[in-house]
RNA sequence: GGCCCGGUAGUUCAGCAGGUUAGAAUGUCGGCUUGUCAGGCCGAAGGUCGCGGGUUCGAAUCCCGUCCGGGCCGCCA
């Protein structure tokens, strides 16, 4: 790489004892400034790393006066001479060396920044985030930026070598009513008539398919009008890829090797073979349909066991479940406070309980009393947990006590510290169910999208039992956290219509909003599917981030405005005129 | 829309069972210091305690409202 220009010879980053006496010039950030007697030194700073630069009384007086001068991030031109220095730096590379400064340069000054750019900032994140271009000059956010373009070319280079084309689609396209509220581009053109910003180029890859592509990619941004989080953006980058002649196991297959080849080339990590985990198993063991598999502590189904006691609670629950604890018989009596506290703020449960193993069991509330020792007991033993530890078990509707105790399940993990850092755990979670019942409407709802193809298997019970049939759809999951999704599409006109009628979408109504696609699928549409991978999170992950701010450059923060521009922002009232638009008052 | 946490010096925080002049660290400014690398030492400046209202003889501290930031739930086909 050359990094020679009109200002440097070199970059911060590369000398080194062996080009001792040779004259250099260096351009960067004065990061640190320490004034001695008679002696200056400066870290001069560019993303290749730290060189000390020195000043020395004795060698120039003038020089070493306006050296006096610079501040902390001037950026500064030194021209002089690499020398071994006399007290070396082992903690960084270029540690053997400095620059005898014969002649420098001010080619910019620097107000005091607000916060410390160092490795370790002392800014708090909104001021961070004001200053995001500041914030991004401290080596972490360097380190994750460029680990982002890795990553990047990484997917490009190995997509386009397995014969996937990166294809464009437009940005400014249709709004239709399912699923994230969309972001609105008012037309000047159509009066009253908007574009929509794309959720996600979902039928665009799919027509793509339909066009004879065979299989695409693209790194795409996608934006989606709904509160955030630490891992949601309102815009946000996927990898959508999509490929025809295919199964729901070429696909798994294609992408558990893509990323298993992403981890090896850029962490030098290892995958284990990555798991294909039915949805229901990972409700009733996980509580979740994106399981954490790092680490163990299963729910356990006890509703039988519990039954016929004479506790009404139990008896009338639909579904009694367990989480054991392990060690958890040392837990403090206001840590469970707490985490009863902490469940029923989050989950609305109706009944908590738990029960120590020490010595003997202990009990808050009549569990012991109803159960028996004995049966109490076997609990933990099919829990497989025993003495030392404990139990918690909670009675209510299935999924709302199994999401619960999932919900606990990372909470209590996360506070023992029981999940292990720096592993990461790959999985599939596959056989979601195709459809699910909307109650306020009266209707069937996709679970992942309305083109999703059930399995063969199922295509029989969709008139009769349609809560039961499972979809060709599967979820990338690493460490808990949902990183790609994709389906298997349907093909065949017949049954997209059973699917748009079981919706409850009249012909008009779906041709009203997928027209131009129900149109193409009449033209010859091969058997494809596809997936999609939510860019930032796989990189938030790599990186052992907790949201996926830290790996954007310029992201927006939680009430999702930009800090850093002010935006949103109103508009003049001559662009409003122009754009036909009257502001109505909140 | 709901719940939780936070907002005090440039910055990060302490102070908050109401009571003297609101503190620390760091940064900033000035001085001294020739081998530092989170340089050291001495000195100084620096505050609308987010904002508005209320309770009180008295509010950073208690109450209500509001704004801002963060986490979660809802939402995210």
């Amino acid at each position: 790489m050359n990094t020679q220009t009109a200002y440097r010879t070199h970059t911060c980053g590369e000398l080194r004892l062996k080009d001792a006496g040779k004259h250099v010039k260096l351009v960067g950030w004065a990061r640190r400034v320490r004034v001695l007697g008679g002696v200056v030194f400066v870290d001069l700073w560019d993303r290749y790393g730290i060189t000390q630069v020195v000043f020395n009384q004795q060698w120039d007086k003038d020089l070493y006066e306006q050296a006096r001068e610079i501040d902390r991030e001037f950026v500064i031109q030194v021209e002089g001479e690499v020398r071994e220095r006399e007290n070396k730096n082992p903690n960084i590379p270029t540690g053997d060396i400095e620059i005898k400064a014969a002649s420098f340069k001010i080619l910019s000054k620097s107000k005091v920044p607000p916060f410390i750019i160092e490795e370790h900032t002392d800014g708090g994140e909104d001021l961070r985030a004001k200053y995001r271009y500041l914030d991004l000059r401290r080596p972490p956010m360097q380190r994750n930026l460029i680990f982002r373009h890795r990553l990047l070319q990484f997917t490009r280079n190995w997509l386009s070598e397995k014969g996937f084309l990166e294809l464009e689609t437009p940005f400014l396209i249709k709004s239709t009513p399912e699923g994230a509220r969309d972001f609105v581009v008012p037309s000047r053109l159509y009066p009253g008539h908007f574009f929509a910003l794309p959720q996600s180029p979902q039928l665009f890859k799919q027509l793509f398919m339909i066009s004879g592509f065979d299989k695409y990619f693209q790194i795409v941004r996608c934006f989606r009008d709904e509160d955030l989080r630490a891992d949601r953006q309102p815009e946000f980058t996927q990898i959508d890829c999509e490929m025809s002649f295919v199964d729901q196991q070429d696909v798994m297959n294609t992408f558990e090797q893509f990323v298993a080849d992403a981890f090896k080339s850029l962490l030098d990590y290892e995958l284990e073979p990555f798991e294909r985990m039915p949805y229901e198993e990972a409700m009733n063991k996980y509580g979740t349909d994106k399981p954490d598999t790092r680490f163990g502590i299963l729910i356990t189904d006890i509703t039988k066991d519990v039954k016929g006691f004479g506790f009404k609670v139990f008896d009338t629950s639909e579904y009694v479940g367990a989480l054991p604890v392990p060690d958890g018989s040392s837990i403090t009596r206001k840590m469970w406070d707490h985490w009863e506290e902490y469940i029923k703020r989050v989950a609305d449960v109706p009944g908590f309980f738990y029960v120590t193993w020490k010595d003997e069991l202990k009990a808050k509330g009549p569990i012991i009393k109803i159960l028996g020792e004995e049966t109490v007991k076997e609990l933990f033993n099919k829990s497989k947990v025993g003495p030392g530890d404990a139990l918690i078990i909670m009675a209510g509707p299935w999924e709302k006590i199994v999401s619960a105790l999932g919900t606990l399940r990372l909470h209590i993990a996360k506070e023992l510290n029981l999940i292990p850092k720096d592993r990461f755990k790959a999985l599939f979670v596959v056989d979601f169910p195709l459809l699910s019942w909307n109650e306020e409407e009266n209707h069937w709802e996709p679970n992942h999208h309305p083109f999703t193809a059930p399995k063969e298997s199922d295509i029989p019970i969709l008139d009769t039992n349609p809560g039961k049939v499972k979809a060709k759809a599967y979820d990338l999951v690493i460490n808990g956290v949902e990183i790609a999704g994709g389906s298997i599409r349907i093909h065949n006109q017949s049954l997209q219509q059973k699917i748009f009628d079981l919706l409850g979408l009249s012909k008009e109504e779906a041709y009203q909003k997928f027209g131009f696609f129900l149109e193409a699928l009449q033209y010859g549409t091969p058997p494809h599917g596809g997936i999609a991978f939510g860019f930032d999170r796989l990189t938030a992950i790599m990186l052992g981030e907790e949201t996926i701010r830290s790996v954007i450059a310029f992201p927006k923060n939680k009430s999702g405005r930009d800090p850093m521009l002010d935006a949103p922002a109103p508009i003049s009232e001559e662009q409003l005129k122009e754009l036909h638009i009257k502001i109505i008052e909140p």
